[in-house]
DNA sequence: AGAAGGACCAGTGGTCCGTA
DNA sequence: AGAAGGACCAGTGGTCCGTA
């Protein structure tokens, strides 16, 4: 019962993709959810009331009583993702949260949905994305993943390659900031620190660093880790390390 | 006094390229064509009636007289490059067309405004394109490269490509084209052949044909060529060679 | 306050079609 | 008729900000 959609992949401490599709996954599918995205999906810009009418159709039976939906607002809105918890390797996030396991686990779910898209093209002699692009997204919510989405993904690509680039500090800081009972953006901010430092070992050259290694060289790398590595490279000092904005639009010269 | 803006490249017939820029490269980059360009370019989408102002303003003094400028209608309008014809390698054109050496010239010049854009985009800590796309284009009329435009670039990537990969089979193909008398679209036309034929002896992959080489890896392989060694790949029979229409939208199931 | 993600937007790849 | 290229358009990368 409990297989996923995309491949049969071994993780523990999933969490909540796993109860909203348990039920769902064998029944050909057609679950609740994918209905929804694939009703509201083709061409248009979806309009609210649209969105709200297709889920009050077909909500109140499949995922009712399947363990965390439906909170309590009465309400009968498109449930959200649980929000995520800074958890230690291996550890099971407690009520309505989901684990930094998990998390990870959704990027390996997305190389696989881009693997599939990607074989899709060549067998249609198309032309084959390298990267997890716009095309992977909409991919995903047509197969029933529709828990996985870009702005949520692009959040915490850094996290995931910090994970990828040097499992044990990434594992550290997990344990560390649990402990220290700071929440996900706390740690989120902290991962780009020790990222700019693999980077000053290896030339600066973030991109060839991404583009190195096998799972991480179909994500973009995101800017602000960019931004943060050529700010370090040149004068670190007027930067304050992981400040929140090397940010807003380095001013800009255009062709 | 015959520089090319982007660097001094040797070749031979250029013809209306170096003709354009006489007097003109010299002057600091600031030539009639570049003015007209740069004027028009900020944001907005130009409307046609600010063109043609921009043109009368300053013209009439450094493209007259310079070889080719002004056709016969004594109008005002921006000159268009001289029409290409089938030459001979290492032929000149004559009157007011533009060699087959011209046009391969021409891509070689793209080559180094991309490397000079990645060399601005490393410094700047920005993402760097390793393809020739619309930021080149733009830098190209920047720089006063007028002459380079993506309609035409796309057009013909691949006689290039064919030029790159099998300079005797392009030189042949020439030589014949302009013989029978044949016309530049016509020839443009026959270069899709033996680039099939080059992609089935190495295993259809056109993508990775274009990659190997590096002077062709900056050009996105044309869609009506990668639609043709698609379909000879598959049954070769229903494709009547290099039809005119491999084309039209090869009903397209999106995700 | 902290976080998830729908939806927007500037600039892209692609090429048509009004122009000469 | 043959050809050059301005300009358009669907879908992209990127992320803000109204939402819960």
């Amino acid at each position: 019962r409990n297989r996923h959609l995309v491949s049969g992949y071994a993780i523990d401490s999933l969490s909540q993709e796993e109860e909203q599709e348990k039920e769902v996954a064998g029944s050909g599918g057609g679950g609740t959810w994918e209905v929804v995205v694939v009703g509201g999906r083709k061409k248009q810009r979806r309009r609210k009331s649209e969105k709200k009418v297709v889920v009050e159709v077909d909500h109140g039976d499949e995922l009712e009583g399947g363990g965390g939906d439906v909170d309590g607002d009465g309400g009968y809105e498109r449930q959200r993702e649980h929000p995520f918890i800074v958890t230690e390797p291996g550890e099971a996030a407690r009520g309505k949260k989901n684990g930094l396991d998990y998390l990870f686990h959704l990027y390996e779910q997305c190389r696989e949905l881009l693997i599939q898209v990607q074989n899709i093209a060549k067998e249609r002699g198309e032309k084959c994305p390298t990267k997890v692009t716009n095309q992977v997204f909409r991919y995903a919510k047509k197969v029933g993943a529709s828990y996985i989405n870009k702005p949520k993904m692009r959040h915490y690509v850094h996290c995931y390659a910090l994970q990828c680039l040097d499992e044990d500090t990434s594992n550290a800081l997990r344990r560390s900031f649990k402990e220290r009972g700071e929440n996900v953006g706390a740690w989120r901010q902290a991962c780009y620190k020790p990222l700019v430092a693999i980077a000053a070992r290896q030339g600066w050259d973030i991109d060839a660093i991404f583009n190195a290694h096998p799972r991480l060289a179909i994500w973009y790398v995101p800017t602000k880790l960019r931004q943060l590595c050529h700010a370090e490279r040149n004068g670190a000092t007027a930067v304050p390390a992981v400040s929140s904005s090397v940010s807003a639009k380095t001013d800009h010269v255009t062709f």
